[in-house]
DNA sequence: AAAAAAT
């Protein structure tokens, strides 16, 4: 192991002092003309400065060979999946170890632990640092699905919050209803340790008095509610938000998305509100967008060869129509029970059909669409995660963020298309992206119905240039295979 | 096509 280099120094990133290798390395940063346009086409800026002194240049060149140095003997990550860009060019290239170099108050520090986080996952690592400096740094992340990037945000939100002060400090949006009662319970056993933290949730179904007025410190909520109660119904006043949160950040702004309502949102914010998007993937255009949108950003973005996880295998069924994508179903029905799976569809019509079909047949399944009522919604999201249901048959109402660690198998009975019947690539990695939690195993099984959609699975095998294998449900071994 | 929505 190499020695430590430069000297160990408090210094003021974060609330507190934080000790970390400052000295040469802090003036160790990314150069503008070092970052090349990334895979996609994309190029990112990092530095706001473009003249520079003698002096600079100078310390710049010396800066390079230390990285150089640092990097050759495996002090900073040179395994190249993630790019890190840091925009403040006087803030170190870090990234920690452990929680308790981020210097977190006692309390939520805590919180950390009690949730069993031990150390700081590999995007928490590289996120934490660049979200906790003073002054607030603006984000654009990418981490793959299960990597932690719920708990990244809402410690970043968790440590800005003021308790004292009563009324709104950060908001978080989410895309769908489920995932933002999920993060919400996040917020609260993170924040469990501070006795006067409030939570409001912003979600279809909670109805607020006219003239009322939302004084918690943190508030989660779905686009349509927040912006009405942030506008027309004035519940909440954004001008005091300084952390803006956007999870599953492209599809919050991409235009057959949440956009609209997303960047209504945000221009009722103080201008110099923290923004953190977060995400797993990032179609092009959408990328291009957010960094449009958010000022200033630091930037953590995924390769393409490592979007997807090696620990979700990937299979296909060929079938002819929608009748034999049912038996093959029925034939998988027994291996996906012995732990949990979800059956995602193309339309609400085809999954109510799906779920009141294989009740027919006596296997037990849970429906979960957005055209149910929302009480009744969250009473079956609550079954599944508590295991009561095996398996869930829904839409890409549930495509995204929901984590149930005990989900081994994600079923593909229509594949992901967007509107105009192409290949949604970012769908189906969120999607597979419901197993495999955290390191864990998981299996993905796409039901092919014609040529048509056999086209359709070959261009996402072609996007991520990832492998997806036959499986024949006619062969109990290989049924066999699957369940392990 | 789905989701969001006190319209």
């Amino acid at each position: 192991m190499a020695g430590p280099v430069g000297r160990i120094r408090g210094r003021a990133l974060g609330r507190f002092p934080v000790a970390l290798p400052v000295g040469e390395l802090s003036n160790l940063h990314l150069k503008e003309e070092k970052i090349k346009p990334d895979a996609n086409g994309a190029v990112v800026k990092t530095s706001a400065n473009a003249e520079k002194t003698d002096e600079e240049e100078k310390e710049d060149r010396a800066a390079q060979s230390l990285l150089n140095k640092l990097i050759r003997n495996n002090l900073v990550d040179n395994t190249n999946q993630v790019e890190v860009l840091q925009r403040d060019p006087n803030s170190p290239l870090y990234s920690v170890k452990s929680f308790e170099e981020l210097r977190l108050k006692p309390q939520l520090l805590q919180g950390v632990y009690a949730m069993g986080f031990n150390r700081p996952s590999k995007i928490q690592e590289n996120a934490l640092p660049l979200m906790l400096a003073e002054p607030p740094q603006n984000l654009i992340a990418q981490s793959q699905s299960g990597t932690g990037k719920t708990a990244a945000f809402v410690l970043a939100m968790l440590s800005q919050v003021e308790p004292a002060n009563r009324y709104p400090q950060c908001l978080c949006l989410s895309p769908t209803y489920e995932l933002a009662l999920q993060t919400g319970k996040v917020i609260e056993q993170m924040g469990k340790f501070y006795p006067e933290l409030k939570l409001a949730y912003a979600v279809r179904g909670n109805k607020l008095e006219r003239g009322q007025k939302i004084n918690e410190h943190i508030v989660i909520g779905t686009p349509g509610t927040v912006l009405d109660w942030c506008s027309k119904l004035k519940f909440i006043d954004p001008k005091k938000i300084k952390v803006f949160v956007l999870d599953e950040a492209d599809v919050m702004i991409a235009t057959q998305g949440h956009q609209d309502q997303s960047i209504r949102i945000q221009r009722m914010l103080p201008r110099n509100c923290q923004m953190l998007l977060f995400s797993a993937t990032f179609e092009d255009s959408v990328w291009k967008f957010a960094q449009k949108v958010v000022p200033d950003p630091n930037i953590i973005k995924l390769k393409r060869e490592e979007e997807t996880l090696d620990t979700i295998k990937q299979y296909y069924v060929l079938c002819n129509n929608r009748d034999e994508k049912f038996q093959a179903l029925c034939n998988l029905y027994g291996a996906i029970t012995i732990a949990q799976a979800m059956i995602f569809c193309h339309t609400r019509k085809t999954a109510s059909w799906l779920a009141a079909e294989l009740s027919k047949e006596g296997h037990q399944v849970a429906l979960l669409s957005g055209e149910m009522m929302v009480e009744q919604r969250a009473a079956v999201i609550e079954r599944f995660r508590e295991g009561k249901e095996k398996v869930l048959v829904t839409t890409n109402v549930c495509a995204r963020g929901i984590d149930v660690e005990q989900v081994s198998v994600v079923i593909n009975f229509d594949l992901p298309v967007d509107k105009d019947g192409n290949p949604d690539n970012e769908t189906y990695l969120h999607r597979i992206g419901r197993t495999g939690r955290f390191g864990k195993r998981g299996l993905a099984v796409n039901m092919v119905d014609s040529k048509h959609s056999m086209n359709i699975l070959n261009r996402i095998q072609e996007h991520f240039n990832k492998k997806i294998e036959r499986l024949d449900t006619d062969d109990l071994d290989e049924i066999e295979k699957i369940a392990n």
